[in-house]
DNA sequence: AGTATTCCGACGGGACTAGTCGGGTAAGGA
DNA sequence: TCCTTACCCGACTAGTCCCGTCGGAATACT
């Protein structure tokens, strides 16, 4: 039920980048120091946004980080998915990860896990950047 | 956005238990082998449950434990809040647990993840053993 | 007395988390 | 051309947590 630093800094940071979408490249160092987070981190984290195309990058002087989309079209889910792996409360009630176990033949339990978990994802999904900017 | 496997096996025991409620003290080896749990590891769990008060238990021969209340009273929010801690996806939004982290300074988002604690506590707190047995 | 069963604390291996570090690569400016 | 800025990449580490196992003590029934 814990979402780790990694989703939440990723968050951070995007929210960042939404709120200076005119700037275009806005370096890791700027976004570390404004949001609190250690800099050398959040470079791993900007780079698995990026291999998903998150976000685009800019090498050398005057480059950095910037939106890839507009915040509108960024939900909290596709980050949190990104960076934590499912949403689901238990493995084997993902739609995306699959592995069978011994909750399994507990159906009514099962199917309150599948209901939460949709109800989270539901949330997360329609709640974008733009939203929480 | 995980469940351990913890809580997992204590709510298995503990819906074997509710199907069983007349035959009063089952033993953990009966659980066990009948969920397909470690034994051994059960054990532990059924011990903290006994600690919450959630069980009874019975020691030496025809002894095992039998739930301490009926199953309509027992809610999945409290077995899985008493063995995987608190329920809210990131520390600083639980009502049970409260630590000050750098995402706090971002109201909407720590508002969204309040809304989905909100929504998971309220399902789990209204689903019973009763509901799931 | 003997046997079944809970009770308790300790321990261990493996995975994961939260970072750090050193250096490589590209872009811009002077 | 050369220097500086900044992304890029992989390796590494220290700590924590999870999933159990184990040995044995205490207790209750037969």
């Amino acid at each position: 039920m814990k979402l780790t630093t990694r989703s939440e800094y990723a968050l951070l940071a995007l929210i960042h980048l939404a709120r200076h979408e005119g700037d275009e490249y806005v370096p890791v160092a700027a976004i570390a120091e404004a949001q609190g987070v250690p800099h050398r981190f959040l470079e791993q984290l900007l780079l698995v946004l990026k291999r998903a195309r998150l976000v685009k990058s800019q090498k050398g002087q005057r480059g950095g980080y910037r939106l890839a989309r507009p915040p509108a079209k960024i939900s909290l889910a596709e980050v949190i998915r990104l960076l934590d792996g499912a949403l689901a409360p238990t493995e084997s009630v993902s739609t995306y990860f699959y592995e069978p176990t011994p909750v399994e033949r507990e159906r009514r339990l099962l199917r309150v896990f599948q209901e939460i978990r949709d109800l989270v994802a539901a949330k997360l999904e329609k709640t974008t950047l733009a939203d929480v900017r």
